[in-house]
DNA sequence: ACACTTGTACTAATGTTATAGTACAATCAA
DNA sequence: TTGATTGTACTATAACATTAGTACAAGTGT
């Protein structure tokens, strides 16, 4: 089966934060659940390829945030007080840096701005009807 | 009148990377077009507060992947060569990885997809009716 | 020739990121 | 208690990123 988390180690992007991104993102679409138990700092590190440092880094960071709870000798899960990303103030401004990676990205593939996003409108316009389905 | 070009120095994307993606971003939605003069290095590192070394750097990736053209003691420039990607098989599924990389980081600030493309379409749409005028 | 601008090439110093390895603390099960 | 598991803490090292400063090379204009 498919890891739950990727990292890329050539993205100029620190392998912390990368990480930090994917477990955000796996609680906020519903990959991980509230309870949800995380993988061991060990394990994650052997699966990514990355060092344990770096994997227990990251744990103490979302720890820090609210975001997990530790609990020694048991594991890592993901806190219920989740409400986490929408007691941050979240400006709408912090997308354009997202925005920015991914028309130049889609820019250096010869698309233009007005093709990417024509694609974009075109393939999520009504996502909701995902039902990403597998479930763990 | 705004820069060009924004740096966040408290984003762990290291600032060579985030100043890359904004030259190439300003190049694909029209805010620089070819024959377009970029700053010299020593103003830009000026007006974005980050050393004249970093920008520099910037200029010669950019360079060495034929975005841009530098020609000393006069400037550096938006290439015409600029189809480079476009002659390769665009398939309009390439965008896709992009594109969910792009729902990912946004989900990870706790935004919707709908939120995401809103905010895509509300402020990228029109990119073409830039005009920035000044042509060397 | 001269002054000026621009990109380039260095050195040196500092801070961050990532790694390897070891050890310790807390929890659980037998 | 013993052993295994898990998170945490620490040292040390290497690589990368950023800065400051200086100097040089190539082009333009007077």
């Amino acid at each position: 089966m498919k890891p739950l988390f990727h990292i890329n180690p050539t993205d100029p992007m620190p392998i912390y934060a990368q990480l930090e991104r994917a477990i955000r993102f796996a609680i906020t679409t519903g990959g991980l659940r509230i309870g949800d138990r995380l993988p061991t700092v060990r394990q994650l590190a052997v699966d990514l390829r990355i060092n344990a440092n770096t994997v227990a880094k990251v744990y103490a960071d979302l720890e820090q945030a609210g975001v997990v709870e530790t609990r020694r000798g048991v594991g890592t899960f993901v806190r219920e007080t989740n409400g986490t990303f929408a007691r941050q103030v979240r400006k709408d401004e912090d997308l354009r840096p997202l925005a920015e990676h991914f028309f130049a990205d889609a820019a250096a593939l010869g698309f233009t701005v007005e093709e990417a996003l024509a694609f974009l409108i075109t393939h999520f316009a009504q996502a909701r009807t995902h039902g990403s389905g597998t479930e763990r």
